[in-house]
DNA sequence: TATTGTTATACTCTATAACTATA
DNA sequence: TATAGTTATAGAGTATAACAATA
């Protein structure tokens, strides 16, 4: 599109009723951050959707799947499908919560935290790319704003 | 999470890693913004995918699938379902370029343009809730920044 | 009786390659 | 040869219901 049509054309498509919709930019911009995220984590074997899981267990909260899903906005039953794939390569481990024996909590192994403070660098410098066109204090207005919609209210 | 945890918990998950992620923020920011459209585009049978494809049509812009596809940042193979949907149920047509005989280019019914207008209203009372946190003047400045990020550079 | 994790299932979304018709 | 649209297919993401163990 914008290789091929012209200025006004262009123009015409930025104008356009969708463009203004802040639901519509969102997820255009979480499209290209997402691209740009899991291309970043293919060299460790996560994705935009595992890394979280590890990076949480990682911060030494032994969060509970129940935790982790809601967190995550994940319905149960995949926050087990990521932690079967996690803890299958050797980087978390499930522990049975003593004070709740339903609960699981997840904690990291050495390689875990290995593996995570790699992919966290992998991370950030990609996010480089998708937030290009801001200037620092603009991605720091666009973090708070957005971290505000992302947890309203009693979170 | 909320809900159970206490104060102090849920600080620890804000205070988390993941937290402060930019990517993260717009993923779960989309993820609430997403299920928020596609409730409301459910009475209209269409979806935060088709709507858009409908609207762009009914801005008299006739596209062609190739400029849709690069628009919305799908694939055209993408584009070519949702638009047999929509045509399917009268809402568009699919028009021969003269000019290019391999381009076909979108064209709403009356029919379509009615859906739309209505579609539109929803989509648009919608978005209150997923951005309820936000003022009019933050929205305005978050929807310029994510316009930014989502059209970048020559777009 | 309610909750945590689990399994199973189906549907949507995304990515890729190969084909056709036009240019 | 290159491009627009199409078909087919596989994989990732999402949503739902039912079940066992524990509370």
């Amino acid at each position: 599109m914008s290789e091929t049509g012209t200025p006004t054309r262009d123009a015409s498509w930025r104008a356009s009723s969708v463009s203004a919709d802040l639901s519509f930019l969102l997820a255009r911009s979480n499209a290209l951050s997402l691209a740009a995220g899991n291309e970043a984590l293919r060299p460790f074997g996560l994705r935009v959707r595992s890394y979280p899981v590890l990076a949480l267990a990682c911060d030494g909260l032994r969060p509970t799947q129940r935790e982790l899903a809601d967190f995550l906005r994940l319905d149960p039953s995949q926050v087990v499908a990521l932690i079967d794939d996690l803890e299958g390569r050797g980087l978390v481990e499930r522990q049975t919560d003593e004070r709740d024996r339903r609960s699981k909590v997840l904690v990291p192994t050495a390689a875990g935290r290995r593996i995570c403070a790699e992919a966290r660098e992998a991370v950030l410098a990609a996010e480089a790319a998708p937030f290009a066109a801001l200037s620092p204090a603009e991605r720091e207005t666009l973090a708070e704003l957005l971290g505000r919609v992302a947890f309203p209210a009693a979170d």
